[in-house]
This record gives C-alpha cells, sequence and structure tokens, in this order.
DNA sequence: AACGCCTTCAACCGCCAAACG
DNA sequence: CCGTTTGGCGGTTGAAGGCGT
C-alpha cells in the first residue's frame, strides 16, 4: 500500500467542486502561480489538498483547455498515437493542444475503445482480435458433434469451415502487417535508413513469393487452409500512404472504420485494391506476424526497414518513445 | 410518471520517479 | 548515499444524466 489518502487528513474537502472553489482556485493561481501545489490551498483559502487542486486546474480550470467534442482529426491522431505509445496519455496529449491526458484518455475508454471492439479489432495491439482463431478447434469439434449427431454429409460443413477459415485468415493477415509496422517503429534495434516504402513493401511481397507459410497442423486440424487469390489483401503498401494515418484510420476496409473517414478521400487505404495480390497459398494461422516482420527465409537477413519515422511520425514523436 | 439500466466524465486512488534536504 | 516529499501519471470509481420500458 502507498500512502494514505492526503484528502482523508484534517477533513479535507473532496468530491465535486464547487464554483466558489473554482474561483478561488482560478483567481489565486492567476495572482501568484502554483509554485507549490502543497501549500496553496491554504495560501488561496481552499480546504481541498493540493493535488486536488492540481487536478482541477490541469483538467479543468487552465485558461487554454479546449472543451467539448473531439474533432475527426483529433479522433484519428488520438488512434494514430495510442497504437504507438498505448495508454501514454500524457504523451498522446502533448500532441492535442488544448486537451488533457484525462480527457483524452476518457474519450479512448468511453468512444475509440469501444469503437475498436465493435469492429472486431483490439483496442490495445491495434491488431484484429484473434479470440475467434483460438476457438476455432473447437467450432470444428462442435460441427463435427452436429454431423454425427444429424448423419449428415460433410461436404457442406467443410465448405462453411473453410470459408469461415479464410475470413479469419485475412483478418490474421492484416493483423500481420499491423503488427510488422507497429513492431518496427517501436523496435529499439530499429536502424533508420534512407529505403523508401516502396521498397520495404517489394521485398515484403518477395518473402512472400520466397516462403510460402504452412499450416500447422497442430492449430487447425484436418484444415488446410485454401486461400483463393481473390481474396486475399494485399501486402503491397500504397506509395502515396499519406504521412499520418497509417495505422488506424484505413486498416479495414470497407466497413465502419472507413464510414469514419469516408469524406476523407484524399486519404489512400493502408490495404491496396484486390488487383495487386500477394501470392500466398496456404495461410498459416498462428505466426503470420513473425512470417512477415522476423528475418527473411534465406538464412536470416532482415527486410530492409524504411525510415517509418519519415513516414509515420515527426521527430518529436520518435523521441518520446526513443 | 416511475423505474432500472447504461453511458459519460470529473475526481480520486495508488504508484512511481525526480527533487530535495 | 539515503529517506522523505512532491508532482505527475495511469487506472478506477461513482455521481449525474440519458434513455428505454
Amino acid at each position: 500500500m502507498g500512502r494514505p489518502p492526503c484528502c482523508d487528513e484534517n477533513g479535507l474537502k473532496k468530491g465535486p467542486w464547487t464554483p466558489e472553489e473554482d474561483e478561488k482556485l482560478m483567481s489565486y493561481i492567476q495572482k501568484h502561480g502554483h509554485a507549490s501545489w502543497r501549500v496553496l490551498p491554504e495560501l488561496a483559502g481552499l480546504n481541498r489538498c493540493g493535488k486536488s487542486c492540481r487536478l482541477r486546474w490541469t483538467n479543468y480550470l487552465k485558461p487554454d483547455i479546449k472543451r467539448g467534442n473531439f474533432s475527426r482529426e483529433e479522433e484519428q491522431t488520438i488512434l494514430q498515437l495510442h497504437s504507438i505509445l498505448g495508454n501514454k496519455w500524457s504523451a498522446i496529449a502533448k500532441h492535442l493542444p488544448g486537451r488533457t491526458d484525462n480527457e483524452i484518455k476518457n474519450f479512448w475508454n468511453t468512444h475509440l475503445r469501444k469503437k475498436l471492439i465493435k469492429m472486431g479489432i483490439d483496442p490495445m495491439t491495434h491488431c484484429p482480435r484473434t479470440d475467434f482463431f483460438q476457438s476455432l478447434p473447437q467450432l470444428i469439434a462442435l460441427a463435427n458433434l452436429r454431423q454425427i449427431i444429424e448423419r449428415q454429409p460433410w461436404d457442406g460443413h467443410i465448405e462453411g469451415l473453410q470459408t469461415v477459415a479464410v475470413q479469419a485468415a485475412k483478418l490474421e493477415y492484416m493483423q500481420s502487417l499491423l503488427h510488422s509496422a507497429v513492431s518496427i517503429v517501436t523496435s529499439p534495434t530499429t536502424t533508420t535508413t534512407t529505403s523508401s516504402l516502396n521498397t520495404f513493401t517489394t521485398e515484403l511481397e518477395q518473402t512472400n513469393h520466397l516462403c510460402p507459410p504452412q499450416v500447422p497442423s497442430s492449430s487447425v486440424p484436418e484444415l488446410a487452409v485454401q486461400v483463393p487469390h481473390s481474396q486475399m489483401p494485399s501486402t503491397s503498401f500504397d506509395q502515396e500512404i499519406g504521412k499520418t494515418n497509417l495505422f488506424s484510420n484505413n486498416i479495414v476496409n470497407g466497413n465502419e472504420w472507413c464510414s469514419m473517414e469516408a469524406d476523407n478521400s484524399s486519404q489512400k487505404s493502408l490495404l491496396v485494391p484486390e488487383n495487386s495480390i500477394p501470392p500466398l497459398i496456404d495461410m498459416p494461422v498462428q505466426n503470420f506476424c513473425n512470417t512477415i516482420s522476423t528475418p527473411n527465409c534465406d538464412g536470416g537477413n532482415s527486410i530492409p526497414l524504411p525510415s517509418w519515422s519519415e513516414i509515420l511520425l515527426d521527430e518529436e514523436l520518435m523521441g518520446e518513445f526513443a
């Protein structure tokens, strides 16, 4: 246990602030500043602890605080920064003038997080959720059981399961793209090169040519997932991808996510059109991320990394998680 | 109108690290 | 160097308001 709550001492007031208290705090800080939060309440004539005063000031009373709904641009910024920084609310807030970390945190928890979950994206990893895959064997077992019970031919069930598996493989594939991007950005060993994003994606595609992944039989028993080319997303990144919004706003094409950006036609999708298709045949079910973000299959030569900082982030941001 | 459930967000709690003596 | 204080941060809570029945 840490220190006892400071507000328990001396019967200091807790709870919502009254307009009178706000006024006292405002006028004191405007006149004298806030050199020491410890002594400020006493000097300002407030029956509050310093911590409570500081919180009230930084989260509510500070003159430069912007109130009201978050704009679409702010929403995009939060999503983008969260995909990189995680729950570093104060760091995120530094990039949103007038917004407090508390406000951003609340907005995330009440809006953005739910929106991601609704779309099947893990709000912590910003990758498609893989819960489904973990339960796939059970689903198959259930289907099998049902087949036994109903004594119906297997053909239809297998087709159905394969369709489901193809969809899941797509999700996993998109996750791998995201995951590899994030791992590159956040890796402490990342070397900043001058390689273009285009070079990177070309080699990424070559990797897939050279190293068609295999289905681990243990993870999806009796189900080699044959993925039709026409149904797979491409590994190619769009050359015109903007300096912002790589991670978050264009991940899932053609659903609610895109509707968020419906009026932003200048921003291209992370996933390129279906006429650019990687030669993936057998989709690995568990280790997409490793396949793509780790060394090439010709013996450990890493894929040349693009300068993600140039693509995604300004220098200030890079400094934050360096 | 009344009730219960859900959502939002201001405020609090506990922990950590830097500053200080 | 060490113990204490302080400011800051992220997680959590609970009151208030909204909404459906």
